[in-house]
DNA sequence: TGCCAACCGGAGGCACCCCTCCGCTAATAT
DNA sequence: ATATTAGCGGAGGGGTGCCTCCGGTTGGCA
């Protein structure tokens, strides 16, 4: 699997590598807890850095947003081959799952990322890539709807993400209850 | 139908009523706008009134999101009533339809409210008496699952406000589809 | 080991927001 | 018409965040 490459580059020294790669790493916690317009300089306290570091690495907030958002779309495909020989229809409804949980801590980022960029169009192109065969593989099967896209479904499951449930079980039945209009039988 | 009421007071004022009016209709679109931490001080100026009276009226950010949820859902509880007449399957669809396009104004202040307030709570039952009757009769004509629960559905529904779709059409496909997995047919 | 370029971090200037306080204005009652 | 008083609005102090700039530090190579 081809690693996404980002707009920013990983610097060459090891220090200045590890404060890289804490800044990211504070940035999905912070993005995550206080949304997309988390304070720059406390990602930077939380990554024990200085803010001109946070700069130098990522001039601008999108920078970050998108170092962010790649780490993690990188993360979801790799389950995609992880359910890769489960039947069709239970194999496209735990990835889809997966998608959902992973999809909470993003949702701050993905409404602040600018949709027009390159680097976007390249991380949905690799989530496609990922999905698609699941969902194409349950068609061909005939399990699922053959009258919708994989685009629609992938909209509909991330819309439930942001959805405040009571508890993981709910959020499950919902899960359930929207797939359950996708599945054929 | 008798209307919420809030924990702030409408002025007896002419003068402060209007400025009270008109503080409640810019908040509305400074938070559909900017989300739950749009600048009061923003509010004022777009209400044309100052700061000082802003605070006048709502002592705090909460008593302002309190008062515009509270004007939405009187809204949306309307309605409810005038697709009453429909028959039992088009008439909950069309409801949650409006649902939709109401909800996704209010989304940024319902992920801030207090969801312990009282005030809350009584919007929530407001809203559930105003859906439920359309969604109990749609299960005892037999058009709507039995299996599931009329907060399931608001929940399920209210996810797919925030998704973030190509155009319109693609929001109603999804939703459809959505709901096709609570229809019997 | 010693050098030097790459890298560090935070002080500081600017902008914006929050919220209080109080002298002024004008709506309403008589 | 006048008095009363609810209501007005914005100045200002405190706080926080953004971003730049530059003197000091240190990793990596010879």
């Amino acid at each position: 699997m081809t690693e996404l490459s980002v707009g920013v580059r990983r610097p060459a020294r090891a220090d200045a590598r590890r404060n890289f790669d804490a800044l990211i790493a504070a940035a999905r916690v912070a993005f995550a807890e206080n949304g997309a317009d988390a304070s720059l300089e406390d990602i930077a306290r939380r990554a024990g850095v200085g803010i001109g570091t946070l700069y130098r690495n990522f001039p601008t907030r999108q920078d970050l947003f998108e170092a962010v958002y790649v780490s993690e779309i990188n993360e979801l495909a790799a389950v995609a081959s992880s359910v890769a020989e489960l039947p069709p229809w239970e194999a496209l409804s735990a990835w889809l799952s997966r998608f959902v949980s992973y999809a909470v801590t993003k949702r701050a980022i993905i409404d602040a990322l600018n949709r027009e960029s390159e680097m976007f169009a390249a991380c949905r192109k690799a989530m496609y890539a990922a999905g698609t065969p699941l969902f194409e593989r349950g068609q061909a099967a005939g399990v699922v709807r053959s009258d919708v896209s994989f685009d629609d479904v992938l909209r509909m499951v991330s819309g439930l993400t942001s959805a405040a449930f009571v508890d993981d079980a709910q959020r499950e039945r919902v899960l359930a209850l929207a797939l359950d209009g996708l599945r054929v039988s």
